[in-house]
DNA sequence: AAGAAAGATGACCAGCCGGTCATCTTCCCT
DNA sequence: AGGGAAGATGACCGGCTGGTCATCTTTCTT
């Protein structure tokens, strides 16, 4: 994705080597996924990993970025597939979703890691901007309630994905029962008031 | 709130202080709050806390299960409150979730504990039990959609304030913004139709 | 082809955690 | 009052973690 500096040959094989295994490992395990076992997984010694990222913070916010990013590319998709209506912000939170729901690390990183990598800020504003104009899309044609913002889509897709995390061996879909009670009350009627505003502006979490 | 079986005056006192100490610490700094600290803070050493709860998990399961009984009482008092309609449940919603949103620990011990504690497991069919007369009463009157159960409940609340958590400490109150959403996608009239069936029974993680 | 720089290695470290246990203290009953 | 049992203590253990560094290997340049 970055243009990968100038590193060596080998240096750069054993970069995206970390980072793939990095990605599976987090997805599977969590953030907590040791770096002992992902440098493994990637054939390679910990302290190559520390030599690419030198905080686990590093590693995690790389793979986070590089999430956020997908997910731009997947609005991107829908907006030229879709009208722009409510089916087409109901169809990109529901994809959305599901990669969410295939990642335990996603939602874990979203919520503890701050603005500190340059990358991941430029990829979360960029996530951010690309929601909002889906939003304000739907919102012109009158399918989606005027007091929603983009953000609020990137928490509800979290919300009802993270909260059916360990419900998600028994019933792996379970999310999707979640996510269609929320489009629910996404539809325009204002039928309440939302009580305080969105969080505003680049930092999600 | 247990009978507190035949302890000696000392042990009694101590395992109070524990129990306190654990429910500060625990909403505090969440589930991993470290045990010599819980020990410290209640004025006992390590061995004393190991005394009364051979495992962390049985720590955490007694104060679960007390929290989960508050919100039992909670449910009554508001059913003799109000009337029993789509008020009763946002209310119950709302003053449950303004619980959870204070104590970092119940989502993550509600996710993490199976139902291996005998008190947790009551506990939980209990508050299971409340939700659900909740639930059908205000069904009856025809102001919540037919499709939902207590589980859903208890799973939005959730849902509204652990997504938050990290936003919480720039903007408190947001978890109201979620939670609204999610009260009004429980309207009846069946927009959509729920994929996937709630959770059934007695655990509800 | 040779040498210097960039990179890889893995033993090592410090810190923290849950949990144990031999020893000492407190309580309670007779 | 005194003795035995229930309880308290805190040093200690093993395991796991993120992170370091002196040493060795690969790559790239000239």
């Amino acid at each position: 994705m970055r243009p990968d500096a100038d590193l060596r040959s080998d240096a750069l094989r054993n970069r995206r080597a970390l980072l793939e295994a990095a990605a599976e490992a987090f997805a599977a395990h969590g953030i907590d996924a040791p770096a002992a076992a992902i440098a493994r997984q990637a054939g390679v010694a910990k302290g190559t990993l520390f030599r690419h990222f030198p905080t686990k913070r590093d590693l995690v916010a790389a793979i986070l970025a590089d999430r956020m990013l997908t997910l731009c590319e997947l609005i991107e998709q829908i907006r030229s597939e879709c009208e722009g209506g409510l089916a087409a912000v109901a169809e990109l939170m529901t994809r959305g979703a599901a990669m969410l729901a295939a990642d335990r690390s996603f939602f874990e990183a979203a919520m503890r890691e701050g603005d500190g990598d340059e990358g991941l800020a430029t990829a979360r504003a960029r996530l951010v901007a690309s929601l909002d104009e889906l939003v304000v899309t739907a919102q012109l044609v009158g399918e989606l309630r005027d007091d929603v913002t983009g953000i609020d889509l990137a928490m509800l897709m979290m919300a009802a994905t993270n909260t059916c995390a360990p419900a998600l061996e028994r019933e792996p879909q379970l999310w999707r029962r979640y996510l269609a009670l929320m489009i629910d009350g996404l539809r325009p009627g204002e039928l309440t008031v939302l009580p305080v505003p969105a969080l505003a502006g680049v930092s999600v979490s």
